[in-house]
RNA sequence: GGGCCUAUAGCUCAGUUGGUUAGAGCGCGCGCCUGAUAAGCGCGAGGUGAGUGGUUCGAUCCCACUUAGGCCCA
């Protein structure tokens, strides 16, 4: 007869192999179909929110792995706090306007671009970032995230329009919007501005010239011996730049010297001495002083051909590389230069027309090209002795990436918001201490960032974007800076999108009888700069948090990578913070990058980009999901193809545990009467287990640190379930009367530990969860959706520290057995364990604990026979066994004997036993086998 | 060049408020089982704690520098 047909062996449908790219999509149409998010928020309605604010990604291109990753762990944590117990929704928003999508367009444009009504090329970006929010939307979708997919934000809605401008007609009224000027690229080719991404740098050729400036105040120490000049000596590549010299810059801290030469005496920084007197051709020359940097602050030069000061000013930017150590400044000409300006105050002066040509405050070059000056002005530098060294070099230089011609820098009229007027800095810098920052050296990061921002220039000389709404007087030139004219255009923009700024004309914009409060004209200009799209998103706490009716304000929770700390946590905070409102979240968390398995960014001509894409359609988004869950994102994240095949297999480890749990619960109902009392002890022990599980992933999902939940249940499915309670229990599933108080104790024991596990493990696995979830045997009241279900809590009464400490002490001493059955198992006395009988020699300690459990050990080792002593010294009475005995290293006071054991194997539970062949009926098992089948 | 951050077994992570032989799981190797079977179980081997120097009786842990790497600036 074969008894296989009496066990109870496991069954399900649930299949093994989880073929998730086939399944997840079914999955997602369910959760679709069935409305499961929507589901989600009606049931959490009346509870407290949980709102976690939605940085918007740029709507352009596919999706990439970052994207991913940063999707996936605020799913994580919606799902969390939702099944915890929050009303949690997750509306997804979108950046929509911006440079990158003007680039794309133009580029399809080709040379219509230039002949383009402004209009219609608004209208082409609008569609190419209504295409790509799509593509975006079902790649996020497609990662299992949850959310109002279907009414996300986009900051190219005109609510979402209007509101930016309100929220600028705030800033308005609050008076800390300033015209200004600032040096920006600009092609004077092209005549357009031009942002950073659109210069590329080319090897060019320029005039390499060492100038001397003739100091017309004394130095300050009393060396000065020698009666001759003292010049200083700067070395610039822009010649043209030299009529805008306003200053010359020393670093503080580096050493510079007097040198006498000749009839004249020379500073510049005592590293580079050598090598500037080489090319100036100096050759006897001593050393009068050595001094820092520092103590030259605000003395004055003459400037070489212009009738002005140039000031002495101190800057960290000055490096010892090549040139001088002195560095000629020309605020309206560079970057460092014009931060440098605006700390000392100095003029931002750049006397270069639009066509890149000199104005008319530049004498004797006024409407030269400034390139073509170069020469001249070396000329006049000749002419005035004050040329000591030129040659030509060619190095890298910024060049327009249409016309490749090269660029200058131009201080333009720019809009900004001042960072001080109003204390809009100290606010924020305040504020910033309020927030709860994770990981906490967030805090340190844009602290640091904001104390030394400068203001922020908010204009942009773009088409797809958002206008600054600010007229200015024809007549006076004044500027209309009233909140309730921007409000108005809000109001109109709110209706017929932002693009209504650039169709219609003045007086469709402003209110009838609008007049310049200077000069009562009633002729206006609008202006023509759009807004900075930081400043589009930075105000989505108010035009998003303020304006739906199922979010609130401020945000719990702001998450996005670390760049962010300059990008869109600081435009939030100074767009709240600079309206008048109070800081626009509660905590703000950051995630590093995604780096490859080596540690190193990912770009294309590395070739070890890994897009999401690929992940999915090979593994599945379950692998990426898991993947986000099992690294520490507050550093860089790696991601390479070993570390997926690990988590490909965990996955499978965690899939087949629950599965087994299912296959075993085929037969158990959930209604049926089981007390608590009546649980084995072993089942006690894995229900203890669970509530250690449950409190440590209940603390990972708390303090954001997923990592550790995926250790926690992958070591659980591993190590508690799989090879030890699992393990131990088939005998008792398998072979008991299938309604036994033992079968039912260990069922309804699965039965929890299984539901826990799936609800403990949704929010990171949610397909699976969710496919578990619905082949778990239901009652009435279960929820359809794991979702919907609470999330597990501890149930303090399954807990004991003694009892666990003991069940700790017996799965060492399994531990131990197990290492004296694999000497057997070498020693091809057994192969399989039940095929052993053990006697175990213990110290009087272990003898104690062991003896309650004597009828249980041959289960908990999974052997034939168990027998136990007290002299843990071996079987002394026996010597030629002696040799065979095991002496635990690890645990002292035990000695293991392995046996082959005796008698027969039963054919129905395989456990080895003297008393086989005494029924006629079943001559080939066990007496407990013949009680369990009659 | 500056700001912030990182560096523990092949992989993902623990750990030590500075104190005996640095842990886990996976992977790997060697076996067992064939009643979780494109499964399951057991045993075993893996680490100059990035490097150098310093503080200390003692450092993987504290400090400095170096190297490699990441983000943001320049």
């Amino acid at each position: 007869m074969d008894y296989k047909d009496t066990l109870n062996l496991p069954k399900t449908d649930f299949p093994m192999k989880a073929n998730l790219t086939e399944r997840e999509p079914e999955i997602l149409k369910k959760w679709a179909e069935e409305k499961i998010y929507e589901k989600m928020q009606e049931k959490n309605k009346d509870l407290a929110a949980y709102i976690l604010h939605d940085g918007p990604p740029y709507a352009n291109g596919n999706i990439h792995i970052g994207h991913a990753l940063n999707k996936i762990l605020k799913d994580i944590i919606v799902k969390f706090k939702s099944m915890e117990g929050y009303r949690s929704p997750y509306v997804p928003g979108w950046d929509c306007h911006g440079l990158p999508i003007e680039h794309q367009v133009d580029k399809n444009l080709g040379s219509k671009k230039e002949t383009i009504p402004i209009e219609e090329k608004r209208k082409l970006c609008r569609e190419y970032a209504d295409k790509y929010f799509r593509i975006q939307r079902d790649e996020f979708v497609r990662l299992g995230v949850f959310g109002d997919w279907e009414n996300p934000y986009l900051t190219m809605d005109y609510v979402y329009e209007s509101n930016i401008v309100r929220e600028f007609g705030k800033f308005i009224g609050s008076g800390i919007v300033y015209k200004g000027r600032k040096p920006i690229h600009w092609c004077p080719t092209c005549i357009t501005a031009l942002a950073e991404a659109e210069v590329e740098y080319m090897d060019h050729e320029s005039p390499s010239v060492y100038v001397k400036f003739r100091l017309k105040d004394s130095l300050p120490f009393s060396v000065q011996r020698s009666a001759f000049s003292v010049y200083f000596i700067i070395w610039t590549t822009t010649p043209w730049t030299l009529p805008a010299n306003l200053a010359l810059c020393f670093h503080p801290d580096y050493d510079y010297v007097v040198i006498e030469a000749g009839n004249e005496v020379y500073i510049l920084a005592e590293r580079l001495l050598n090598s500037t007197i080489e090319k100036i051709g100096v050759k006897d020359f001593k050393i009068i002083e050595k001094f820092k940097g520092k103590i030259l602050e605000g003395l004055k030069a003459t400037h070489p051909f212009i009738n002005r000061d140039s000031v002495v000013i101190l800057g960290e930017h000055v490096t010892l590389e090549q040139g001088t150590g002195v560095v000629h400044t020309a605020p309206g000409h560079g970057e460092e230069d014009y931060e440098m300006g605006l700390k000392y105050g100095l003029d931002i002066y750049s006397p270069v027309d639009e066509k890149g040509r000199f104005t008319e405050e530049v004498e004797d070059f006024s409407g030269q090209y400034v390139f073509k000056a170069n020469q001249g002005i070396i000329d006049k530098l000749k002419e005035k002795g004050a040329l000591l060294y030129k040659e030509r070099i060619v190095h890298s230089y910024p060049h327009c990436w249409r016309c490749k011609n090269p660029v200058i820098f131009r201080a333009t009229n720019q809009w900004f918001i001042s960072m001080d007027k109003e204390g809009l800095r100290e606010k924020a810098l305040k504020g910033i201490n309020s927030v709860r920052w994770i990981p906490s050296w967030g805090r340190d990061r844009i602290y640091g960032m904001v104390e030394n921002r400068p203001d922020w220039c908010i204009s942009r000389q773009r088409s797809w974007g958002v206008p600054i709404t600010i007229f200015s007087c024809k007549k006076c030139g004044g500027y209309l800076m009233d909140k309730s004219l921007v409000d108005y255009v809000a109001d109109i923009i709110e209706k017929k999108g932002a693009d209504i700024w650039f169709t219609e004309d003045e007086k469709t914009l402003l209110p009838d009888r609008t007049k310049c409060p200077k000069c009562g004209s009633v002729e206006f200009r609008k202006e023509i700069d759009i807004l900075d799209v930081w400043f589009d998103s930075g105000v989505s706490h108010s035009a998003v948090l303020k304006t739906r009716s199922d979010l609130t304000w401020p945000a719990d929770l702001y998450l996005e990578g670390s760049d962010q700390h300059r990008g869109w946590f600081q435009s939030s905070l100074l767009a709240a913070l600079g309206t008048g409102s109070d800081m626009p979240y509660r905590s703000v968390l950051t995630h590093g990058f995604v780096v490859d398995g080596e540690g190193k960014k990912m770009s294309k001509s590395a070739g070890n980009v890994i897009a999401p894409q690929e992940v999915i359609s090979k593994h599945g988004a379950e692998i990426l999901r898991l993947w986000v869950s099992a690294e520490d994102y507050k550093e860089d994240v790696r991601i390479s193809s070993e570390i997926l095949t690990r988590l490909v297999e965990a996955y499978r480890k965690i899939r087949n545990t629950c599965r087994y749990l299912l296959g075993n619960l085929y037969d158990f109902d959930p209604l049926s009467q089981f007390s608590e009392e009546d649980l084995l002890e072993i089942d006690r022990w894995a229900l203890a287990r669970l509530q250690r599980l449950t409190g440590k992933v209940l603390k990972g999902y708390r303090d954001f640190e997923f990592y550790t939940i995926f250790h926690s249940i992958y070591n659980f499915c591993t190590v508690d379930m799989s090879a030890t309670y699992l393990d131990i229990l088939k005998d008792r599933l398998y072979t008991f009367r299938a309604d036994s108080l033992e079968r039912k104790s260990a069922q309804w024991t699965m039965y929890r530990i299984l539901t826990t596990l799936t609800k403990l493990m949704a929010p990171i696995l949610s397909f699976t969860a969710e496919e578990i979830w619905r082949y778990i045997p239901k009652t009435s009241s279960d929820e359809e959706s794991v979702f919907l279900s609470k999330f597990p809590e501890i149930e303090e009464r399954f807990l004991n520290n003694s009892f666990e400490q003991r069940w700790q002490r017996l799965l060492m001493i399994r531990d131990e057995v197990n290492k004296s059955l694999e000497i057997s198992r070498k020693n091809k006395i057994l192969g399989s364990s039940l095929e052993a009988n053990v006697s175990l020699y213990l110290s009087e300690d272990l003898y104690n604990l062991l003896s309650p459990f004597k009828d249980f050990l041959p289960a908990l080792f999974i052997v034939s026979g168990v027998s136990i002593r007290t002299d843990s010294k071996g079987p002394v009475e026996d010597p030629t066994h002696r040799e065979e005995t095991f002496v635990s290293e690890e645990m002292k006071g035990l000695s293991v004997l392995v046996k082959k054991a005796e008698g027969k194997k039963c054919d129905r539970c395989w456990n080895y036993s003297l008393e086989i062949g005494r029924d006629r009926e079943h001559p080939t098992i066990c007496p407990r086998c013949l009680g369990n089948l009659r």
